[in-house]
DNA sequence: TATTGTTATACTCTATAACTATA
DNA sequence: TATAGTTATAGAGTATAACAATA
């Protein structure tokens, strides 16, 4: 054990961000209404194409820290959606390159917002230091994620 | 939309945090070593326990923000396990009282952090300052779970 | 009749193992 | 022989609907 773990019930960070980040996927879990086709996982795929553009089925599994079966079912669940399209690759025939369609761009810019309403309502009950609090530890988290 | 959308690639909080949780609660799951007996769910719920102490199985399900179904589900993995006790209420017999047992407890207090050692690895890795940061944000977060 | 909890069932998310096709 | 991807299968996590027991 690194952290330190403070006296009087408080419980170690480790413990404590844990905690919130299983309770807050829940939240965020349970925020899909009737409209919502598209997973959180799916969304996060798709934010990864938007974000750094097409790529291997492999590189986007390793991207998202899934093993590439999962992968694989996320890709045509998306593909079935018709948001991603998969191509051979040009010169390595083993290689399927995913790339967002534009209707899976608009769907980024726009519809997913309406999906992070719950959040966005939540987040704008905060005062301007903790939504900023949050921006910094949403950094680190990422930074920590992609270890 | 709430939140305020950056420009220049930058995307709203909402959206990073989304994110953030999603990824990071990926990795969370994935961190169980072979002698890991109890899942993140359940250990949320031992938290609860140990926390707050005994009560209804209705109570912990809404204090865990999920439908009483799952936390039977939950409960009854964790009472074959020998962590949790069910003794009926005193005087409503419609209820179920749960309870940690001294297993329990002993596994709350000292094998939990077994299972918390690449989140604590990590966060070694960080600055005091970021760690004040993600203290700060987790009880942010655990305040806006439970809204 | 309303509430508490459970059972039955189903869908999402993810993994490992085994397989196919290409390099 | 090694790599990229897929198929098959299984377990965790959660929900809704239907039910039983008690209030």
């Amino acid at each position: 054990m690194v952290a330190e773990r403070a006296e009087g019930g408080e419980q170690a960070l480790a413990t404590r961000l844990r905690l919130a980040v299983v309770r807050l996927n829940r939240r965020l879990r349970a925020q899909r209404g009737g409209a919502a086709v598209v997973t959180l996982t799916q969304i996060s795929a798709l934010s990864s194409l938007h974000q750094h553009g097409p790529m291997s089925a492999g590189e986007l599994a390793a991207r998202e820290r899934v093993q590439p079966p999962s992968m694989t079912r996320v890709i045509a669940a998306l593909a079935e959606l018709g948001f991603v399209d998969r191509r051979p690759h040009p010169s390595d025939g083993r290689q399927t390159v995913v790339s967002l369609t534009a209707a899976g761009r608009a769907y980024v810019d726009v519809d997913v917002s309406i999906r992070e309403r719950w959040l966005d309502e939540r987040l704008a009950e905060l005062t301007d230091e903790e939504r900023a609090v949050l921006s910094h530890a949403v950094a680190i988290i990422h930074r920590m994620a992609s270890t």
